[in-house]
DNA sequence: ATGGTTGCGTAGCAA
């Protein structure tokens, strides 16, 4: 694949898609920051270091008019935000011109949890559109006396949720864009997603089902962007606050970046900023990002 | 097995 960080070949080993002009490449980013003003320090001082072009946040736990919109507009980004009050709640910053923003994830206008968010990024060489998502966690689950899940509550929302993403993303891959699925996923894809696996086997995160729903959107053509780059073991994303699993390495990868066909050929490279773990008053979430040819 | 921590908002839930 793109192990030697030279080859330009796609997931099928076709030849990717001309540079951007210049040779230059859009770096898109997905960071769980877990509450905005909690991370007024970190986040600026992140997007300074890794000078990503677009990010999507999730857990911004603030209203739209709560957000500090113009600490970042002065510092030259684009802000759009879709949030709550106390929990959720998703955002997009970018350095590039965002067109055609929508708010909420279609399929329920009952739901209010504000964990999606749509537009489109103008670049140099063509356009991407961007999703930002905060899957819901789905914990706690109940188990029936077979030892099956019980598909109800907050873990019946989340395979819900996953259905009517599953939908749009089916719209999406329609356009023959290139589509960018972006955010916190909740979702431990494979046992070697995880530091612990055996600690997961119940765990919404990774229950059969939420496991299958997330490779319905790989068999329907989207790719996990991370595992074109690196396929091997032990890469994370989230370290628990509790009982020191940052420093134990007890990770899981739950932020993913999911490309449709046409954003996969235009993958020059991915990687997971796991530094920003390991800083002051972090959040639990580290930032996972994307260059495209774009 | 249990408890461990952080954020929001100022109690107790969510993760």
């Amino acid at each position: 694949m793109f192990r030697s960080g030279l080859a330009r070949t796609g997931p099928n080993g076709d030849r990717l898609a001309p540079l951007a002009r210049g040779g230059a490449a859009v770096k898109l980013a997905t960071f769980n920051i877990n509450g905005i003003k909690a991370r007024l320090e970190a986040l600026p001082a992140w997007l300074d270091r890794a000078r990503p072009d677009v990010v999507a946040l999730q857990e911004i736990k603030s209203p739209d008019a709560a957000f500090p919109r113009t600490l970042f507009e002065d510092l030259g980004w684009q802000v759009e935000t879709h949030g709550q009050k106390s929990f959720n709640g998703v955002a997009l910053l970018s350095r590039m011109p965002l067109e055609d923003v929508t708010r909420g994830l279609p399929g329920d206008d009952s739901d209010e949890q504000a964990r999606w968010i749509e537009a489109t990024v103008i670049g140099e060489a063509g356009a991407v559109r961007l999703c930002g998502l905060y899957l819901p966690n789905g914990n706690p689950v109940g188990f029936d006396d077979a030892g099956q899940p019980e598909i109800g509550g907050k873990y019946g929302y989340k395979l819900d949720w996953m259905a009517r993403m599953r939908a749009r993303a089916t719209e999406l891959l329609a356009t023959e864009e290139p589509v960018v699925l972006a955010g916190d996923y909740n979702i431990i894809p494979q046992a070697e997603d995880a530091a612990r696996p055996e600690a997961w086997a119940k765990d919404a995160l990774a229950l059969p089902e939420s496991r299958a729903a997330f490779r319905r959107l790989e068999h329907m053509g989207y790719y996990d962007a991370f595992r074109l780059r690196e396929p091997g073991p032990g890469h994370y994303s989230f370290w628990d606050y509790q009982a020191g699993a940052w420093e134990r390495g007890n990770g899981i990868r739950i932020d993913h970046l999911m490309l449709s066909p046409q954003a996969a050929d235009l993958l020059r490279d991915a990687g997971i900023d796991r530094d920003a773990r390991g800083g002051e008053k972090p959040s639990d979430h580290t930032p996972v990002w994307i260059d495209l040819a774009a």
